[in-house]
DNA sequence: CATGAAATTTAGCGGAGGCTAAATTTTTTA
DNA sequence: TAAAAAATTTAGCCTCCGCTAAATTTCATG
């Protein structure tokens, strides 16, 4: 990672890392998915995916051609989809991060679109961040009366002002 | 943001969440350098960006302009950058969100990459997701005891087991 | 004020990951 | 089993945001 101390573009980002980064966001969606019908279905299928990722067939065969030829997925033209060995660790670790983030941003209170907040924030995180933020999911479920004093906390700050609220969306 | 319980690609995302978002998260991270440095300088020039931002002269013109056409910042060819009301409104509005996610980071005993590590995730969240970390910074921060706690909690739970370790990156 | 240096812009390319349209393969059904 | 329908792939285009190379403008210096 270079420099430690110099900011770069996201994009800059995309580039540094992608040697020593083997999935793009894009990729690990796929994978992740492909993995959670393995889980319900025992396979997968171009146009299943493509439904369940509101995607165009074309786009899924791209990918899914893709992480054919990175070993994670195993696949051959107009066939089934299967996870190899390595396919399989991997969407493990996908759904497991998905699961961190969403239990997090489900603590601290977050209710509306749940799930596109936590498909944004999964592809931002290191593995050193998500062992942490799990590590204060843990921590929340050992002292639930520490969190019920959060929730206690957020109460009385959202009545006692109306937020500001910068509209910068 | 259409179906609520439907998953998407993060390019999904994009498409999806650009009519109603001003700023891609290039933009972003141009348009928060650049309010950066009229704090500490009181204006910018192309050069001073691209080497903030690590990027070549030619990108940032390119994103500038981009800016300039939203009414974010004042422009005009080789000139001297400034930012609009807009873009200072705006650009306050991203610093702040940088600090939340860095502070929270920090919280949770994040060292390594703090600056990456923020600059990657600040783009995906959105005002609810941020509004709530900072009100869990500012729980923190009302109860030092508890974040002592968790940090004990960290402690043990490191000493306690070799991290078994997804080997994804 | 002319000339070289520095700064900036323009033009055009590349990769990721969408899309459509058209071609191809597989499956169904009569 | 042949024709229609459904599924999949290929080809080619678009946007974002990097890049390089070349053109242009501005600045500095004698």
């Amino acid at each position: 990672m270079s420099k430690n101390d110099e900011f770069y573009t996201v994009r800059g980002y995309q580039l540094l890392n992608q040697e020593h980064k083997l999935l793009t966001s894009g990729m690990e969606d796929y994978l992740e998915m492909i993995y959670r019908n393995m889980e319900t279905e025992g396979y997968m299928r171009i146009n299943i995916l493509s439904k369940l990722l509101n995607v165009k067939p074309a786009s899924a065969t791209k990918m899914v051609q893709k992480l054919a030829v990175l070993g994670l997925v195993d696949y051959h033209k107009y066939g089934i989809i299967f996870l190899t060995e390595k396919g399989k660790k991997y969407g493990k670790f996908l759904l497991e991060r998905h699961k961190v983030i969403e239990k997090f941003l489900s603590n601290i209170g977050i209710t509306e679109n749940l799930l596109s907040e936590t498909e944004l924030i999964e592809h931002s995180i290191s593995n050193n961040t998500m062992v942490n933020i799990d590590l204060l999911n843990k921590f929340f479920e050992k002292h639930p009366d520490i969190l019920e004093e959060y929730r206690k906390f957020k109460e009385l700050s959202e009545r006692g002002s109306i937020e500001a609220g910068i509209n910068c969306d």
